[in-house]
DNA sequence: AATTAAGTTGACCAGGGTGGTCGAAAGGGA
DNA sequence: TCCCTTTCGACCACCCTGGTCAACTTAATT
């Protein structure tokens, strides 16, 4: 098979077998995303993929290849896991947001190493190649139109700014879910027991729901 | 003089002019805050610093005793030049909060690479060396006393818990400082006009006050 | 069985960066 | 003059970098 330019080069990791193809993506996505572009490691990554140097510039052509290929990788897979699983034909946008986070847990459990790299370049367009900048804005735009649009603005009361409500509540809950991440971190989710932070999660949301709605 | 051991190590550094301290400071909170202590380059200080290589280490007996001294300097001026100019009189939570995020921005104007590095240990207690962890506990117990001791918990409605509002609008408040840090990344704070961003800020709040108390 | 092709490895490369040392020089006060 | 402090950057031995490539194994095809 001859190489054709652009989208056929990584052919040959794709037709790899699942398991193998997964220890180094996240051997990978962990790497890129505790250090970075420039300062991450080929070699730590082979290493911990348990493959031979060579593979890695056998399936990509360099370093840089095998970034981009993280990166698509993760847009599709946000959109495909995450976003398009939200429901939009819910008005009430507290319901949504609590619907959009038990979607978003089940995601990060699915691809964990994943979502951790996809916050190192979410906020930072910089470390994004140019030819990626367009899908990263339609995702962004997809993922405002799937969170606030159609949203039913006669449930707030009507002495706040629904705007700025749905900031503020936006804001919360990612508060709410950061202070998880943290109290979590290192904890083994496969033998964790969620309900309970998700009732309390759900105490939060009544808070946020008896103040900004009437 | 015999350099006695422990306290007395950075007395040269101590001693340097004002200009020169600084800039060796800010290389060192640069470079840590960017990259870590393992990656973090003594090279890229110095040469940033514009000092020679020697001199870091005719300072400091090395890399090590740097950054216990950063963080040491760090703990000392997030107490003196942030916790300790808040007003724990005021008893509406909202309204010290407000003065916080002023006296915050303030210190943060004054020390923006101190600030910088302080976010990337105060997350990560393991990244704190033994001797220092009971300062920084120490300094997280007055912490949680300036902004939360007696407070007048009249205000708030009756039908929701107090202290659930308390994390909600301490969340809230910090997403929008995220959300500005964002938004000013790059900007030039010494030309800037804040009045229109302390405006929206105190809508926000505004917001809050009505959601949340009586 | 023989041939070809695809997959896989790790030693190896040149280049560069690492924390830290040290001899030399400069400066300054007596 | 002497002596002590300060300053520099070349230098050290070592480690790690992204990437290549000859050699080898495995699988498929004839």
């Amino acid at each position: 098979m001859v190489k054709r330019r652009g989208k056929t080069i990584a052919t040959k990791f794709i037709n790899l077998d699942d398991h193998k193809r997964r220890k180094i993506l996240n051997a990978a996505f962990r790497e890129f995303a505790e250090k970075g572009f420039e300062q991450a490691s080929t070699n730590v990554i082979v290493k911990e993929a348990r493959i031979g140097k060579g593979m890695l510039f056998y399936y990509f052509k360099n370093k840089q290849g095998l970034y981009e290929y993280l990166i698509e990788y993760t847009l599709d897979v946000i959109m495909k896991d995450y976003l398009q699983r939200i429901d939009p034909s819910e008005r009430d946008f507290i319901k949504r947001f609590k619907h959009a986070a038990r979607v978003k847990m089940k995601a990060f459990l699915e691809h964990p190493d994943l979502f951790r790299f996809s916050g190192t370049f979410m906020l930072d367009q910089e470390s994004i190649p140019d030819r990626l900048k367009p899908r990263m804005e339609q995702l962004q735009e997809m993922g405002n139109k799937i969170m606030y649009e159609n949203i039913d603005y006669s449930l707030f009361r009507d002495d706040v700014d629904v705007e700025k409500a749905f900031r503020l509540i936006r804001w919360a809950i990612e508060g709410y879910q950061n202070e998880m991440k943290q109290r979590l971190d290192g904890a083994n989710f496969a033998t964790l027991d969620f309900d309970p932070y998700w009732k309390e999660f759900d105490e939060y949301l009544d808070v946020l729901r008896k103040s900004f709605y009437s």
